[in-house]
DNA sequence: TGTAAAAGAAACTAATTGGTATTTTTTATG
DNA sequence: CATAAAAAATACCAATTAGTTTCTTTTACA
């Protein structure tokens, strides 16, 4: 039972490639299919239908992705407005995991799903949650170490922080390019100066 | 030929509605028949196909709205940041067009319709390059007038702040609440303070 | 190696999709 | 009022959708 682990994989991955340049509803499970030349009843031998499938590559794939992409930058042992403007620097620049023309997997997800669907709305929903505790309790740490002011409101920096991350993937996903995100990285490590 | 106009206009707004609340590929012609108590023959002939209605939509609705809520209210007569905050609060938390768990109708488009049609990608980056540069012509005044700082990048500043507000719409629709609207705007005002 | 269970193939539904062709009803105007 | 054009209704179509059913082939392992 060792091939059966490799196909499932392979329809997890190629299925998320396909939702993350298409969207969910715009993936077809013919789609998914074609592309990885597994048949039907393969398919439905895996999964129980196709939100079940898409429930498995958020939990399976996409968590652990974005685990290592969003969650482990900021643990690194700096002060904490480097480590945050280093991770959105990574994030935006270097991850190859993340294309500018498809945006930010997650938000993606948020966007097309959050209206009909509960069952992904609470796990994307637990993602963006534990990204952000991260982040503030970094920014907690950084107050108590002196490196950022006492009247700083730590959750409301993040907050205002995730929401320009994922606001400006949009604008890369619509100007089809990188470029956007320089000023907003020149203009992001100013607002974090600006904390000190 | 008045009635005509009044059920193209029945359809474009519907339409819009249907398609603010499930997305566009989620709007079934069917479903905006059913609603409107339109009849497919009446459908097409006032559209050609489905995505020329989108685009009147996009065309005849949504740019005057959005120029309305977004445009005008940086014309008013005061403070540059006074006017970005402003709009933004309003935009967040009176606009009762825009409603909380369905985001930003443009943001909404762009991140669903930009990977495949280029005919909607290019109108609605024209929309938000108009809405730029008009923040970034009152940015380059408030600098003339001495209200914020010489040495303060306009463009970039715009680019922050739209990314901002379109990251935030996503973060109310994930948790289907205003509540994250009011530190988010909290931060941005005294972001917007640190540019003085 | 034999065999039961796991895995996959193939052919199928029933519903929905966007779109068309044809006919009927309204409407403006000479 | 007559009538031609505009507007709307009706019935249809081929393609695609998610999902089922039935059957065959692999696989692990006693």
């Amino acid at each position: 039972m060792k091939k059966a682990a490799a196909t499932r994989l392979h329809l997890l991955q190629q299925a998320f490639e396909l939702i993350y340049r298409k969207g969910y509803q715009a993936t077809s499970i013919d789609d998914i299919l074609a592309t990885t030349k597994v048949t039907k009843g393969a398919f439905y031998y895996h999964f129980k239908n196709k939100d079940e499938m898409g429930l498995a590559i958020i939990n399976e794939l996409l968590k652990p992705i974005l685990a290592s992409s969003f969650i482990e930058p900021l643990q690194a042992n700096e002060n904490p407005l480097d480590a945050i403007y280093n991770l959105m620097h990574g994030l935006l620049l270097e991850n190859d995991f993340l294309k500018v023309e498809f945006g930010c997997p997650a938000a993606n997800l948020t966007q097309e799903m959050t209206p009909w669907n509960t069952d992904f709305s609470s796990v994307l929903n637990e993602l963006t949650q534990q990204w952000s505790e991260l982040m503030t309790s970094v920014l907690e740490k950084g107050k108590q170490t002196g490196v950022i002011r006492k009247d700083v409101n730590a959750a409301q920096v993040t907050l205002f922080v995730m929401s320009g991350y994922w606001g400006v993937r949009n604008f890369g996903k619509l100007a089809n390019s990188k470029a956007v995100y320089l000023p907003y990285l020149k203009e992001l490590k100013s607002y974090l100066q600006s904390l000190t």
